[in-house]
DNA sequence: GTTCCTGCAAATCCTTTGCAAGTTC
DNA sequence: GAACTTGCAAAGGATTTGCAGGAAC
């Protein structure tokens, strides 16, 4: 992600605090920044290690609460692979979906407009409103066949 | 669900436990039996109530545990919906995604054969094997949809 | 009789919350 | 200085595990 890109989102995590009232802090730079720098899908633990390099005095629960105001000011979005918890960037990204490899746990996004449009005439015959989706593929990737 | 599919996967589950030297006991027979009866998704709650109408002896470790047996049995299927862990039956069911109405928590399946063709297609684009995939809709269904 | 099951209580894991001390505005 | 933030420790909720007593084979 280039630096003014993350200028962008900082720019916004600013806004958002501003207009909650809310105060800027070492430790929220500090994670904001690791999370901007990264572009996997963090647990709640790699990120605390990342922003911890950054500032060793991050505590998890800080983490854990500064995840929470990156979903609400739409810079993060949570999606739960294989049980485990994890974090994605949102600001200006495509919507996408996942896939997960079993063998060696790489997490690779896809998107098709096709499956969205079927999935939208489904929704639709049903009588549904759609306001969401996650469509999780798993397998093995690519690396992981060639291996065997 | 018929008496006789229900006999069919008892029987299943018996093979299973004899397969594996294990013993059936009346909390089992209990578990399987409502876990058979219902055809809804159902929490490991729901289950314990359940089950407990006929031996309200049933433990809610039992129950963990027989619906791993259930599910490493091919009988049973775990599926995590907005955060909520359910079970639903797995056994002679075709392949089907789920739709979830945010506003009554209703679960609606939903299935389509195009949508899984240009999903192998994605995943063959890219060098996956697909072992299985997960698809979720939310949104809100006809009847809340009415109500507004 | 041996092996497996069960329920309870305790232990885990992940996440949230209460609180006193420290920061930001 | 008032209001917000932090880290710790404690609390929560969901699931698993250790164990002593009970049931199945």
């Amino acid at each position: 992600m280039t630096k003014e890109n993350r200028r962008e989102e900082k720019d916004i995590f600013t806004a958002y605090l501003a207009e909650h009232r809310l105060k800027r802090s070492e430790q929220r730079e500090a994670i904001l920044e690791a999370f901007l720098r990264s572009d996997r899908h963090l647990s709640v633990d790699d990120l605390l290690r990342l922003a911890q390099k950054r500032r060793p005095e991050v505590g998890r629960t800080t983490v854990y609460r500064t995840l929470k105001l990156l979903q609400a000011a739409g810079l993060a979005s949570e999606l739960v692979l294989q049980g485990e918890t994890r974090f994605e960037r949102e600001h200006n990204r495509r919507h996408h979906d996942h896939f997960i490899c079993k063998t060696c746990g790489a997490i690779f996004e896809f998107s098709s407009d096709e499956i969205e449009k079927i999935q939208d005439e489904v929704a639709a015959s049903l009588g549904f409103v759609i306001e969401g989706h996650r469509h999780q593929i798993f397998g093995s990737c690519r690396a992981c066949v060639a291996k065997r």
